[in-house]
DNA sequence: CGGCTGATCGTG
DNA sequence: ACGATCAGCCGA
């Protein structure tokens, strides 16, 4: 028997789609990580789409194949984490068919659920660097690709994931999203991209209300 | 709320 | 050396 939020989990058909597609198609969806302390759901609101290549700003600019980058080359589906600024993950869905390195980081989200959302706090509480938690974790309890991380308990043992056959780690089905609630804006922290850096690559959701 | 800065380390 | 970042501290 299986759990009903397995027969919601998104197939390879809906990531095999170019960067942009996926990346907007994320918004609402649910980013579920089951973890030892429990299962943590978290509804994506804020993605950015890496193009490839030809893309300034992606990692994978110039065809760039490396052992980091090499998860962006696989299949639609794949989890693409890594280390960013020595101290925190960052969280990308690889799109396109297989070689084609286009990728969409996920940047924030808000928990599904208070089960989700008491175990966002606790991740966040007891990763306090230097003594104590940071001050508003609950305002800013996942919306950034760092603290997304830490709050969803991802670490880089969860790169190069399929997330379309991982028994832990997947998308499923989320809230209806009015593409009119979408907003477009450019990507952050990427001015070293020349033009690119200033595409409309960034996708989030009108109002943190839902 | 906006700007500045230190922390920290794998990758090329 | 250099980041697809964060949090604390400052000033307005």
């Amino acid at each position: 028997m299986v759990k009903a939020e397995e027969r919601n989990r998104l197939p390879r058909e809906f990531f095999t789609r170019d960067g942009i597609t996926v990346a907007r198609e994320l918004l609402g969806k649910i980013l579920v990580h089951e973890t030892p302390e429990g299962t943590v759901r978290g509804v994506i609101t804020e993605v950015e789409s890496y193009m490839g290549e030809d893309d300034k700003g992606s990692h994978a600019y110039g065809g760039r194949r490396t052992g980091r980058t090499e998860p962006m080359f696989h299949i639609g589906g794949t989890s693409y984490v890594y280390l960013i600024y020595g101290m925190y993950c960052c969280m990308n869905i690889v799109a396109a068919a297989e070689d084609v390195p286009q990728a969409v980081l996920i940047r924030s989200v808000v928990p599904a659920d208070g089960e989700s959302r008491e175990r966002m706090a606790r991740l966040r509480s007891q990763r306090a660097p230097r003594g104590q938690a940071p001050r508003s974790i609950e305002k800013h309890l996942a919306d950034g690709p760092g603290k997304l991380c830490i709050a969803m308990g991802i670490t880089r043992a969860d790169n190069d994931q399929d997330l379309t056959r991982s028994g832990s780690f997947y998308v499923t089905e989320g809230i209806e999203v009015d593409p009119a609630r979408i907003l477009a804006g450019k990507r952050i922290g990427i001015d070293y991209a020349e033009e690119a850096a200033d595409f409309l690559w960034r996708f989030y959701l009108k109002e943190e209300g839902l």
